[in-house]
DNA sequence: TTAGTATGAC
């Protein structure tokens, strides 16, 4: 059997050795003795008494002195009890902790059972660390224990976790070979897999399966799988799988509908989403703060602020009160509204309201003063923050960093960037998009490339939004050259270039003087299967403008109204600018009209032109007027 | 006493 097993560990042989290579109690034992002297400072036996009163709302230090005090006792507590404690501290997800006190054990001679060794299996697998796990397996098999279907399952889910989805499935085939029975945790377990592996349909197939050998799904399946198709944004295969579930008579709970609603909110199906919230109320599905937090963060994002306050009503209303996450989605709305007075109000009412503000809403109310270039008041809410125990993470930062680039104070962003990285936090393509931007705008080209390359050596990859920054930031400080070099790889590189990259690089040669460069690429894009958009069409206006190419320019125009985007304000003026400067009136002024009726007007830089011309005499006032 | 899932906000 275990011979098996190591073939479905790719493979490898067990190694025998220790289960833990390198003890974690360094972590654990500094709350020791004072747990100890807190809680347990009665009779040697008390622990028994908290064994038997139960453990669900113990906290990790005392559960750690807990332990410490048990070890300690004579006659030695049961492996039972010992296996409880260790349960209690996997359910808090402090596996390192579990397998340390395991150790432990070991060492003092207690000697495991099935069931602890099932959970040390467990926590080994949940870390990632599936060699340790199968060590333990083995270990345990070599003392005549024999895995249940409980540790098969734990090493499913290690494989799992690994994404090493093709083992897994074997193993399951394996168990069923050795005459296991999987159950629903076992399918459920590998249905998970299967969505981490992004094998959404097989893993739909699978639940048809389930039945056929001989295992209902159960709401946890149902959960798994409706959970992993609204991720992927598959709500109508959701949606089926709910109706499903009425049919094998397993109702779906609000949890589940919460999953379909908040799809459908991120999927841009707001009104089915209102839709399907009354026909649960309907069906007697309360809805909980979740469902309501959904709803009216998404309507908020769309700026439907009646019905989302109208929903905020409701659910106070039905005494469903607001959470932190009700109050930073209002605030965080707010903030992109540009209303940080209402954000701020926000955050008072929730302090009235006894409810903590956490990481979340910092950043928002954060973000929103750095949007109003209030850098001093964003810093002093970050300390306010750090004040409240609630530290700042990587978006603290890079809200931050963003601020104070904006503000064109980039050496103090770099300087937040140095800080983020002394505590130990690691910047994500948003940071270095932000950083690299802020650099380029501040002309420190060098500094901004060195940045990109940094990014490589520290395991973070770029996305089209840093080549697009690096693009433009190269062709706007003179480095066009460069920026081609650039391009040709990215062109080469499997990465799908958009039109944003397309148009930044026209631009680039446009502005160097290279319009018939420009021109090429500009005709290429049909080829491409790239879309030009209205920034693309007024580029290349602009770029043959410069050249003093009005025809083609007016052509182009005539060619954008015909099977283009329609232009837009910037695409009148840039013409009407270079008829101006050309001295033909009459064009201008024919452009002029046509503009007006679009219900455009003339911008900063037409009217300034005009305004010029006018004093020199070359244009009469009419214009003036026809233009603002 | 042991395994899976786990909905919402930056």
């Amino acid at each position: 059997m275990m011979r098996s097993f190591a073939i479905a560990s790719s493979g490898k042989r067990f190694v025998h050795r220790s289960f833990l290579m390198r003890g974690s109690a360094a972590t654990v034992s500094p709350s020791f003795s004072i747990c100890r002297r807190r809680a347990f400072s009665g009779k040697s036996h008390d622990y028994r008494e908290i064994l038997r009163n139960g453990l669900q709302d113990i906290k990790l230090d005392d559960a750690v002195g807990l332990f410490s005090v048990m070890v300690q006792s004579r006659p030695r507590p049961s492996i039972i009890e010992f296996s409880k404690l260790l349960s209690t501290i996997a359910k808090m997800k402090k596996f390192d902790v579990v397998i340390s006190l395991g150790e432990q054990m070991q060492k003092l001679g207690i000697s495991h059972n099935l069931y602890t060794y099932n959970i040390l299996i467990n926590c080994f697998c949940r870390r990632s660390q599936l060699s340790l796990a199968l060590a333990v397996l083995g270990k345990m098999m070599k003392l005549g224990y024999e895995p249940s279907i409980v540790t098969l399952s734990s090493l499913l889910n290690g494989y799992c976790h690994l994404k090493r989805i093709s083992e897994a499935v074997a193993l399951v085939d394996q168990m069923v070979e050795m005459g296991y029975q999987p159950n629903t945790v076992t399918f459920t377990t590998l249905i998970h897999g299967l969505f981490l592996h992004n094998k959404a349909s097989e893993a739909v197939a699978l639940v048809d399966r389930m039945a056929v050998k001989g295992c209902q799904p159960n709401l946890v399946t149902y959960g798994a799988v409706v959970n992993g198709l609204c991720k992927r944004g598959d709500i109508d295969l959701a949606l089926s799988l709910l109706k499903k579930m009425e049919k094998g008579k397993i109702e779906p709970d609000v949890v589940i509908y919460n999953t379909v609603i908040d799809g459908l909110c991120k999927y841009k199906h707001v009104d089915d989403a209102l839709n399907l919230f009354t026909e649960i109320e309907i069906k007697g599905v309360r809805p909980n703060v979740v469902t309501y937090n959904s709803l009216i963060s998404c309507l908020c994002n769309y700026g439907r602020w009646s019905d989302a306050s109208r929903l905020l009503s409701d659910m106070i209303e039905k005494k469903i009160n607001p959470d932190v996450v009700t109050f930073s989605a209002l605030i965080d709305a707010f903030v992109k509204e540009g209303k940080l007075l209402e954000a701020e109000k926000l955050f008072d009412e929730m302090i009235q309201r006894s409810i903590a503000p956490d990481i979340v809403t910092y950043n928002s109310l954060i973000n929103g003063f750095c949007m109003h270039h209030r850098l001093d008041e964003a810093k002093q809410m970050f300390e306010f923050m750090v004040s409240k125990d609630c530290f700042p993470d990587v978006v603290t930062y890079s809200t931050l960093i963003k601020g104070f680039c904006k503000c064109k104070r980039v050496d103090e962003g770099m300087e937040l960037f140095r800080e983020m990285s002394r505590k130990g936090l690691v910047g994500n393509t948003v940071t270095y998009n932000t950083l690299i931007q802020g650099l380029f705008q501040a002309g420190d080209c060098d500094m901004a490339q060195e940045t990109f390359s940094q990014m490589d050596s520290f395991g973070v990859s770029p996305d089209l939004w840093t080549y697009n920054i690096l693009l433009d930031g190269l062709c706007n400080n003179g480095r066009l050259e460069k920026a081609l070099v650039v391009f040709e790889c990215l062109q080469k590189s499997k990465l799908e270039l958009d039109i944003f990259t397309y148009n930044i690089m026209i631009e680039g040669m446009c502005k160097a003087g290279k319009v018939e460069d420009g021109w090429g690429l500009f005709c290429s894009l049909r080829i491409k299967g790239v879309k030009p958009n209205v920034v693309t069409y007024t580029t290349m206006i602009s770029g043959l403008c410069s050249k003093r190419l009005l025809q083609e320019a007016d052509a182009l125009l005539k060619k954008m109204k015909e099977d283009g985007p329609l232009p837009d304000s910037g695409t009148y003026n840039t013409l009407i600018r270079a008829h101006l400067r050309d001295g033909d009136k009459a064009a201008s002024s024919e452009l002029i009209r046509e503009m007006r009726s679009c219900e455009f007007a003339g911008d900063a830089s037409t009217i300034a032109l005009v305004t010029n011309m006018l004093h020199d005499g070359r244009l009469d006032k009419s214009f003036l007027e026809m233009i603002s």
